[in-house]
DNA sequence: CTTGCGATTGGTAACGTTACCAACCTACCG
DNA sequence: CGGTAGGTTGGTAACGTTACCAATCGCAAG
């Protein structure tokens, strides 16, 4: 009787026997069949299908130069649903190109990337896509990754010139920013990260132009810039609301503040607490917010665009542009008002 | 001068002939450094340090029955948030075990999994752990996976006895259409996928169980169940939203169908039709469903928990079970009433 | 019938690594 | 001081594949 496990996986060489013919006449006919004559190729086939055999993958690419067909890919933080879409579009990309793509979530620790980065060279990448993380980033230096090109996502690492694909951040928030001074707000709270994220920066960067060019000031007690995520968000929210001047609205410069603001929003309207409730511009779109009960302005952008920018970028290197200058592209965002 | 593209990648030998040892210890000394004198030690990491030296991984698992470190992942749709969050949570798990995840999006198409499959095989992957799509599944049978051990997630295969873990969808469906009922609704109407979507079809058993010991009738005119994206929920929704007798809650199987029913709702809302507006039950969780219009009953589970149970599935089958007969796994679900 | 050319096929070596075995060295015991 | 055990090191072969070259085949032209 078969047992339910499958045997081990068959080499070329097995095939080979079995068609009657040798391993290269296997490998060639795998290899498009160049060369082959074509009721040979049918009899390796035949062969292949009864055998259940897989092109061993890991030994092709061991041969110096050629591809590996795989493309590392570390993201911060995978559950923002952000970078999930992020993830597809390198992936839509990369199967368009033949490739699969190795993910890793750094969780935005340096050394967790370290490791990752180890890791994928060690598999013999083709490339690398990284949402980098704010730590050091010692091991991207082009004298550690080798041959291997490198293209980062989001955000820019200081110091290290590679191709790169960001948003307007600082634009983005600028004009998110004016639409709320129009709207005719002189007193707006912030909600970010810290400016040792990158885009942390270029987002309080265009919220601080904007409040300066309309002459609105920046009250450091409504300007809260170190919160990770939406729990800590809604404390920093709720903080900027319990002061005897509250903001009447609040910039936030991503997602995960912005379910958090909007969360300590609901509460208050929830527990009957007096209005008028803050309006919100968020940079970073969600799902639904056109359902929201205080009106929300969305900056939005295309993670999935931004995946597949990236990737298309290292495949323009891999394809032959590999001594070009490192190239920056920025994609624009779009205001949706409420 | 120094260019900024690094150079090849080194190899053991040239690490070893750096240190001034034969490859063997260096092989010994990145093994861990048993049996290798702590002087040598030292010489051998200061040339792995100064050449930029990565291991090999895929020649080192060319020999059989060295694992390769990874292990393959399908899904069906990353783009939508539980699925990304799936993803992490089988991540994580792989990395705390030491390995690395492959991961393709076989958009729901059965030809597109079964290319992923293939290559996940010819890569030597560990193990394989998929959302199967609903098509043909000829290329998951045990004989043409052979020895590589496969998880499968959300959805079972009908045939196919592999380690599988579940949501209980009968029962969250089944729990959530009774507090429909109980709240004095009749009249529920139905959204989700088709029944050759294992999901579709339990979760759609669920609902129909609830509605016949209620008593309830179903009514084929608000029953829609072939929606796959946000843009077929809202027409499914305001197909039967515009009938004569509309239903006056609305049971939605998915994130995907909540997130277009709640949307067409809200037009209707800001259009001024006149309601009562639906109350809904939402089989998948989303962020700020506290702050929508209608009360929105939430069947919650943890898609990151789901990855990591499917994960541990694997890495118990690989860490010696591998005779036992296949387990599933139904992880319980949550109701959160508004 | 010979020559030559292109198409087809096979043998060999190499890719980078590690398991296995053999050789060596050291130190301690008798 | 010889013997031996254990710790340390190196050589060889093999993993599965394909590039390169050599060999063979078929066929058409002379």
């Amino acid at each position: 009787m078969s047992t339910s496990r499958g045997a081990r996986q068959p080499t070329i060489k097995e095939v080979a026997g079995l068609a009657g013919v040798s391993p290269m006449t296997v490998s060639r006919t795998l290899a498009g069949g160049r060369n082959v004559r074509p009721d040979v190729q049918e009899r390796v086939m035949a062969a292949v299908r009864e055998l259940g055999y897989y092109r061993n993958e890991n030994a092709r690419s061991l041969r110096p130069g050629q591809p590996s067909g795989l493309v590392g890919v570390a993201i911060t933080n995978l559950a923002n649903p952000y970078y999930g879409n992020f993830a597809l579009g390198v992936e839509e990309v990369a199967a368009e190109h033949g490739r699969r793509i190795i993910l890793g979530n750094s969780g935005e620790d340096a050394g967790r990337e370290r490791q990752l980065v180890s890791d994928f060279i060690g598999r013999q990448v083709d490339g690398l896509i990284l949402v980098p993380t704010s730590g050091d980033a010692e091991h991207l230096r082009p004298e550690r990754l080798g041959e291997v090109p490198l293209v980062l996502a989001s955000r820019r690492v200081p110091g290290l010139e590679v191709d790169t694909v960001l948003l307007d951040d600082v634009g983005g928030s600028y004009r998110g920013t004016v639409s709320l001074l129009e709207a005719g707000h002189t007193r707006i709270g912030f909600l970010g990260n810290r400016s040792s994220v990158f885009t942390g920066a270029r987002r309080y960067a265009g919220y601080e132009r904007a409040m300066l060019e309309g002459g609105a000031p920046i009250d450091p007690a409504i300007v809260a810039r170190d919160q990770q995520d939406v729990a800590a968000a809604s404390r920093a929210a709720r903080a900027m609301l319990e002061l005897p001047d509250p903001p009447t609205a609040i910039f936030s410069a991503n997602n995960r503040n912005t379910i958090g603001a909007l969360r300590e929003i609901g509460r208050r309207i929830r527990d009957g607490l007096p209005g008028p409730h803050p309006a919100v511009v968020s940079f970073d779109d969600f799902e639904l917010s056109e359902l929201m009960p205080v009106p929300v302005t969305i900056i939005d952008h295309d993670a999935q665009l931004l995946g597949r920018e990236a990737a298309r970028l290292l495949f323009a290197r891999l394809d032959g542009s590999a001594d070009e200058a490192a190239r920056t592209v920025e994609l624009p965002v779009s205001i949706e008002f409420p």
